[in-house]
DNA sequence: CTTGACCTTGACCCCAAGGGCAGGGTTTAG
DNA sequence: CTAAACCCTGCCCTTGGGGTCAAGGTCAAG
């Protein structure tokens, strides 16, 4: 299958599937005219790929999910660097809320310092 | 003032002013030899800029308070488009708060169905 | 045979907030 | 006079691609 074909099927662009491969996670064959070709596997490397993306996981924390896919399971999450990929990436979620929560205070805080100076010090 | 005066007493980089000059922060003047040169009031700018950043802030959210400042309020925030400024971050971070939140109970979810896979399929 | 439609390729610029470096001019101290 | 310490502009880098471009391939209808 062709490069729009592939990303049809996956539900991202031509585009999309480009930056996949120049991070190393796709390695398409090449047809003499140079066009890519894709195995069917690949439909559901891209997939995961997108997947994890949308969890935040940047493309190299990826890796260890594609590697556990072309290692034959079918599931890119039931090897244990993969778990360990979700542990690390819930540890950043939660390090980011406590930074946002933080921040949400100092913000509230400013706010009501700024209000009650304007109603005070006309 | 040269740059690094200020960058040094407003405790950012040379490279940072220079970032906030090209975002329309700052105009200092030039001298004959084209070295920039800034008044007193811009460390007070700058440091504002500092804070807001740090605060979540882009730089185009910033005009607001920098306009503030230099209507000649002691104070940045004082102003009713700083606290809109103000509120409109607040909202970011809480909608922000709530994508990460979701975010983690899939990822706790995905790590849980994933890890009841392994024992149960060998 | 040619036209048009559709596909592919690589290459370039863009985002936020600068960091890092190159290459060159200036100023100040010793 | 020279070296250190400044200053200038300009380019490339970062994420995950989006947008757009020219150039070339492929397939059908006319």
């Amino acid at each position: 299958m062709h490069i729009s074909d592939l990303a049809a099927e996956a539900g991202v662009t031509v585009k999309a599937v480009r930056y996949y491969e120049s991070q190393g996670l796709l390695k398409p064959g090449r047809e003499p005219n140079g066009y890519r070709t894709y195995r069917a596997e690949d439909v559901a490397v891209v997939r995961e790929v997108k997947a994890l993306l949308s969890l935040g996981l940047t493309a190299e924390q990826t890796y260890p999910f594609i590697e556990c896919l072309r290692a034959g399971n079918d599931r890119a999450d039931v090897c244990p660097a993969s778990l360990t990929a979700y542990r690390t990436r819930i540890a950043e979620v939660d390090r980011r809320i406590a930074e946002l929560t933080e921040l949400r205070a100092r913000l509230t805080d400013l706010l009501a310092d700024a209000e009650s100076w304007r109603t005070r010090a006309p």
